[in-house]
DNA sequence: CCGTAAGTTACTTATTCGTAGGTTACCAAG
DNA sequence: CTTGGTAACCTACGAATAAGTAACTTACGG
């Protein structure tokens, strides 16, 4: 049984509260959600939250930062080496591995945030990664002599094509992610017109 | 002067808080907004929207119902006729043209459902929207041989694609939709691998 | 055994959904 | 013109939920 519920060290309680708190928005979304709620599945009382993290918002905030890094941190990995094909494959597995492995804070970024949207914009989080994935995007393409003005359009296309694969994936569960990498990256890469029956990766020398 | 605020009859009533909820429900999302602001909107009191629509998610299921019937029928539409990459290119201008001149529709569909998060999943409207294109996708995937199974994830890709590069643009607005979906349809059709310099459409004999 | 970090109860304040019951503008017939 | 009658509308409330805070209590290590 997961410790009699006793008394914890401040590091921990707050690394609990994000976990429970990134739990609970993923299923209710931001504003859905109450302190309360978080207080309660942490089998604490709702000043605690407070106290780590000052509030609803400040909670909100640290998880967001976190996941947001650490999907950016994985698909610059990715896209960090290998044939430009390859970047497309390692990229589109990166992330399905990452909706795989962290369905609740795929689920938080794929909702709208406060933040943004008191900002003026309505754009979901993860349209500010496919800006920065967009500012890897820009100078290769300027090298290949293309209108670096198409740049932001390729990056959300692509990362729009994951993304929406992967809240279709997270329903279904069925294929495994690595085929769906597969059709996805056959798709990016190869478009409608040369689809091929039966899509392979292309990974040299692992 | 917009008429100085008189009695209004029943159908257009409903006709104007149907807009001004739209409006309201795009800057604010479900959750975050009240019935009462809707109500002030629209120079009326409370229990008015309640009369019309018997409450707030009356209102909104109305909404999101006109908005997904309208879209579906634009899609549907553009992919009616012509050559398959055609098809590609009608879509990619039809859903964009519904991003331009439907800002607010756009804006409520893209955000995420009470109702479908009510019912377990998590998904917005438009992963709806991904899965009825995906069942007139199918047939034409079946006949050319391909494995019908990978149908919803060509369309989820297809749809993310279009959305992501909207809501971008709603933010943007700067290069005119025709140029949009001239590079979106490119880089459906041919892929990154032939994507051209200067894509351009190709509609035959309009 | 005592000081402090960790935690709790109980409250205030504010918002919002939804409704009960009364009021007024409009229209058509006398 | 004036008088109903009805559709359209409003004020005012009740109940529930949630954010955030104040002031008190308790476990635990040195």
């Amino acid at each position: 049984m997961a410790s009699k519920s006793r008394r914890l060290p401040a590091s921990e309680r707050r690394a609990q509260l994000i976990e429970v708190g990134r739990s609970v928005f993923a299923k209710h979304g931001y504003e859905g959600t109450s302190v309360e709620e978080i207080a309660k599945r942490a089998k604490v009382s709702k000043p605690i939250v407070y106290e780590h993290f000052g509030g609803k918002e400040g909670l909100y905030a640290v998880i967001v930062d976190r996941e947001m890094d650490y999907v950016e941190r994985r698909i610059s990995e990715a896209i960090s080496s290998g044939s430009p094909r390859e970047r497309v494959e390692r990229a589109s597995l990166a992330f399905l591995s990452y909706v795989r492995d962290h369905p609740d804070g795929f689920a938080v970024l794929s909702q709208d945030s406060p933040l943004s949207s008191s900002r003026g914009t309505i754009s979901s989080l993860l349209n500010d990664l496919a800006e920065r994935v967009g500012d890897v995007f820009a100078p290769a393409l300027k090298e290949a002599g293309y209108d670096t003005k198409a740049a932001p359009i390729y990056a959300n296309a692509l990362i729009g094509m994951v993304t929406f694969v992967g809240t279709w994936w997270t329903e279904e569960r069925k294929p495994p992610i690595e085929e769906v990498a597969k059709h996805i990256s056959a798709l990016a890469w190869m478009g409608l017109r040369h689809l091929p029956k039966r899509p392979t990766l292309q990974r040299s020398a692992d």
